[in-house]
DNA sequence: AAATTACTTTGATATTGATCAAGTCTTCGG
DNA sequence: CCGAAGACTTGATCAATATCAAAGTAATTT
């Protein structure tokens, strides 16, 4: 590993949420040990029931975690976009991974080994809080999604994932993009890719909404949020 | 709070896998700062949407977490046993709690106000690589949790529930005991209570297990595990 | 640009598990 | 020990969503 690449990869770790303020020589340290890793559309970067080595930090791309079925199929998990971490839980536990990651767009990442992050933790009492506030982060995050696959409808799980898409602060009608391809949408609110099109259908069908490929134009915000069934 | 009340609290500290390690010192400080919670059967402890304010220790007695849903009914999300501490991740976001705790049998508990644990953690690192793997396992199960929710069909949802009872030694056949209620299950594995029982009843059926109220007996570990549909 | 592949939509049908209803069994307080 | 409330079971029906099939669109490769 040159130098010019260790300087690049310590100026991207500096850039993460995750390691914001930690002093340059620590970063440096890391940056030594982490290496950058290129994926195409499609690649794995590891199965479920791997072994664990790394925390995951993705520059550029796009990354779903998925839940791999017998029968082939999968139930996708989350999706990360540009500047995530993934795997930090693994970091503690000594278990193979419970999910399969897989770029859903051309990535750049940094993987960054275990042992060193820990060491890191043990020197920086700021990114031990770092790391257990994005473990929570998760750990919320998932109770959401939780709530969103076992206590909804189908129309309201579509619902709920449109107005979380929406800008903070916005007019009544705007245009949201969606993320990913609508399979995954699909797979990610737990429904047949043909049910997540039937309800967006419906919802159009309704006036709340217009769907062009993968942009949405929300009508109403306010309807949307009181719309039932 | 007397001296006596100070001690005991320290005492049971103590015996918590979470603390174990720490110095007398520090437990005695922790110590000072909870207090004791006693609750009966079907008491809550929070709701959702209350603010998180203390990290709840259990002592005595089982808890249930669980989603309230708009109609009225509740998904269970985890129970909790004696010795177990929860609301971990509660002390790291600034978030109101995303489910409501309740009693589910006589209960006794320590509450540990956050802010008092968040300086124990900046005294000791040991102590914060337990939260992070606390808060890891919990990430862990409800992975799990979120698999068996859905990519699983109800008679695998159930088999799975058997299947993880079951001491990790054992001969073939072999008796359990319900942790709690059938509703209480059938909620947690996201199954009608009906449902639940018609697949004892199935499972029963098949000659595989042999059910008297909450005991179940396991006629074959062996064929259990292999039985699909 | 043509061809191949993947993605999405739409319709018809099937299936799982929920809901409703009634009855039995258990538990618990008086 | 009795009565009431709650827990569980069983049967009949229903509804939501998956599945299957086919056609249409968009994206990608050559």
């Amino acid at each position: 590993m040159t130098h010019e690449t260790c300087y690049s990869l310590s100026e991207a770790l500096a850039r993460q949420p995750l390691f914001h303020g930690l002093a340059a020589d620590e970063l440096q340290h890391l940056a030594q040990s982490c290496h950058e890793l290129r994926v195409s559309k499609n690649q794995i970067l590891f199965q479920k029931g791997d072994t664990p080595e790394f925390l995951h930090i993705l520059l550029m791309g796009q990354v779903k975690l998925a839940l791999p079925s017998a029968q082939g199929t999968e139930k996708v998990v989350h999706m990360f976009e540009s500047r995530s971490t993934f795997g930090e839980a693994m970091v503690f536990l000594d278990k193979p991974y419970p999910v399969t990651a897989q770029a859903t767009q051309d990535s750049v990442l940094i993987l960054l080994p275990k042992r060193v992050l820990i060491e890191s933790m043990e020197a920086s009492t700021m990114l031990c809080r770092k790391m257990m506030a994005s473990l929570s982060m998760r750990l919320h995050e998932l109770l959401d999604d939780m709530e969103t696959c076992t206590l909804r409808t189908s129309a309201q799980r579509v619902l709920c994932f449109i107005n979380n898409l929406t800008p903070t602060q916005t007019t009544d009608s705007y245009e949201i993009l969606l993320p990913s391809s609508k399979q995954t949408i699909a797979s990610q609110l737990n429904l047949a890719p043909e049910t997540f099109s039937r309800v967006l259908g419906h919802l159009a069908g309704a006036g709340l909404i217009e769907v062009k490929g993968r942009t949405i134009k929300v009508l109403s915000a306010t309807k949307l949020r009181n719309f039932d069934i």
